[in-house]
RNA sequence: GGCGGUAUCGUCUAGGGGACUAGGACACAGCCCUCUCAAGGCUGGAACACGGGUUCGAAUCCCGUUACCGCUACCA
């Protein structure tokens, strides 16, 4: 089983192709490991393999990794699951986990032994963290010496008689492991940089690289998509394929994502679970669509993008090889680019329970009102980035009267008699109207603002203050429009009674 | 240290030998619109890491340097 170079690269880069003349269906999975929240950069991730399955009539396969009991939680497996549907990202066929799996990982090893790609190393653990810390004193790089476990068979047989532990290296055959990459294009290790890595511990659990290739082997995965830091790794689950007898899938390895200071995000860039994004009220067709263009682009201008659009226009020839800054103001553009593009209808069941969560309004009520709702959201919505942006402009419409803010107050209130005068005079303006339309009460405020010798914003922005408390809001005749009559007569009432007391 | 990867405005990117006085987007600044705030429109500042080649010609190809990132475990 051991191959010269010529072998061993021939295989690792005519496989994808030559392995399967008939079209076969892709499959691709995405193979967290639980043990922290969905990260960003993993919806990333995630998101390329799902685009890529759902463009070509592809699987989808999700994997959870949890081999090491020490980090794996079940809270994390259920962040990843909730996560991943909020964003629409569903999976085909059932999950992986890849624990279930450790007997099929343990018996690939042992079929290596038995066809000496692999050999038993009975050196103590100890003994080579040893030797480590020693070669890292120097300065020197260590490379496990394979002669240090050659033992004669005798020698074997008799460590095995006495129960001594071992553990399985895999024996790297001499030459070069390369494969073209489809992000960069050819990538080659020389063999002798790759030391033979253990794949099955003294204890006998699994190794990472092993557990991955036994799992993709039986998943039929046909094209790995994954981060970067993976490119080291790669080699070594070649030289595994090849030893298994089985066909080497294709590899894309899209880059990393990289904090406002360029290093990997982590905790201190702020949020970086999607969750934080979804509690923040980002749209996940937004989310999607910002994260797909962190490492792929379209090849044009195109940046705002439906999923459907996203599923058409994929391929794995935008990808990237940079990593990218994650840059939460153009996240929150695209996200105020789809909440104009998202339907009325489906906005309102999104911003309702939102609303009534806030303690403003009650979903149901206002789902109740979808002609005077929608209009509410249209409004609101082309001066908002979130989902709680509305939420919180939507306040005025929603309460019986306002609370005038002292900023508000000092800067549109500030002769408190004359304003008062104003304010009554527009209030018995509009109450005198026979109909309450934005053009009847525009004609009818610019008439009075003429009649008394003074431009329409004299008139207007004590008004708005009046109606919602403060000094921004949507234009003056469609907040009166949807606040409504009465309320608005009454809150300019309120406000007289404030300026006069 | 070794190995691998990457390098265009502050950020996301277009670009794949001449169409580049390098295009778009976010952010920023100014102007217009205007009842405020947005949205929208217009304008502006802002980049090919450096050094060598190859070529009539290089942001684009090659080599080197530098910087950054990743891996370097009986972690995943």
């Amino acid at each position: 089983m051991h191959m010269s170079s010529v072998e061993s690269s021939a295989a690792a880069s005519a496989s994808p192709a030559s392995a399967s003349p008939a079209v076969v269906r892709p499959r691709v999975r995405f193979a967290p490991s639980p043990t922290g929240f969905l990260h960003v950069g993993g919806a990333r991730t995630a998101l390329f393999n799902w685009l890529y399955a759902r463009k070509y009539d592809g699987d989808f396969l999700l994997r959870i990794e949890d081999t090491d009991r020490q980090r794996s939680t079940d809270d994390s497996t259920r962040a990843i699951f909730d996560g991943l549907n909020w964003l629409g990202l569903d999976w085909d066929e059932e999950v992986v986990f890849q624990g279930a799996n450790v007997a099929r990982h343990h018996a690939d090893a042992h079929r290596l032994l038995a066809t000496g790609a692999a050999y038993r190393d009975f050196t103590p653990a100890m003994e080579i963290e040893r030797l480590r810390a020693e070669a890292e004193a120097r300065g020197d790089a260590y490379r496990f010496d394979r002669a240090m476990a050659e033992l004669t068979d005798a020698e074997t047989e008799a460590k095995l008689a006495a129960g001594e532990p071992y553990a399985i290296r895999f024996r790297v055959p001499d030459g070069t492991t390369e494969w073209p990459d489809l992000v960069h294009g050819r990538i080659a290790f020389p063999n002798k940089d790759i030391e033979d890595f253990v794949i099955l511990r003294s204890d006998g659990t699994p190794v990472y690289n092993m557990a991955v290739v036994s799992d993709d082997i039986a998943m039929r995965i046909t094209l790995v998509m994954r981060g970067d830091d993976h490119i080291s790794n790669t080699p070594k689950q070649i030289l595994l394929y090849q030893a298994l007898g089985a066909a080497v899938p294709q590899f894309a390895h899209v880059p990393m994502i990289h904090g406002t200071d360029g290093k990997k995000l982590s905790k201190r860039h702020g949020a970086t679970a999607v969750g934080d994004y979804q509690y923040q009220g980002l749209l996940p067709g937004a989310m999607l669509n910002f994260l797909a263009l962190l490492g792929w682009s379209t090849g044009d201008d195109t940046e705002v993008m439906s999923l459907p659009e996203l599923i058409r226009r994929f391929d794995t020839d935008g990808l990237h090889k940079k990593a990218a800054v994650f840059d939460t103001k153009k996240l929150e553009w695209m996200n105020g680019q789809h909440l104009l593009l998202t339907p009325l209808d489906e906005l309102a069941a999104l911003v309702a329970p939102a609303i009534e969560r806030a303690g403003t309004g009650v979903a149901a009520d206002l789902l109740a009102r979808p002609a005077w709702f929608h209009g509410v959201l249209e409004l609101l919505r082309v001066r908002s980035r979130t989902l709680d942006d509305i939420v919180r402009q939507a306040s005025p419409f929603l309460t019986e009267l306002v609370e005038f803010e002292p900023e508000a107050v000092t800067k549109q209130w500030r002769d408190a008699a004359a304003t008062a005068e104003l304010l009554q005079a527009t209030h018995d303006c509009l109450a005198a109207l026979p109909e309450w339309t934005p053009a009847t009460m525009e004609e009818a405020l610019r008439a009075l603002a003429e009649a008394r010798g003074i431009s329409g914003g004299k008139i207007f922005q004590p008004l708005r203050v009046a109606l919602v408390g403060g000094t921004v809001s949507p234009g003056i005749f469609e907040v009166l429009e949807y606040v409504g009559r009465e309320r608005s007569l009454a809150r300019l009432d309120a406000a007289v009674r404030f300026l006069q007391g």
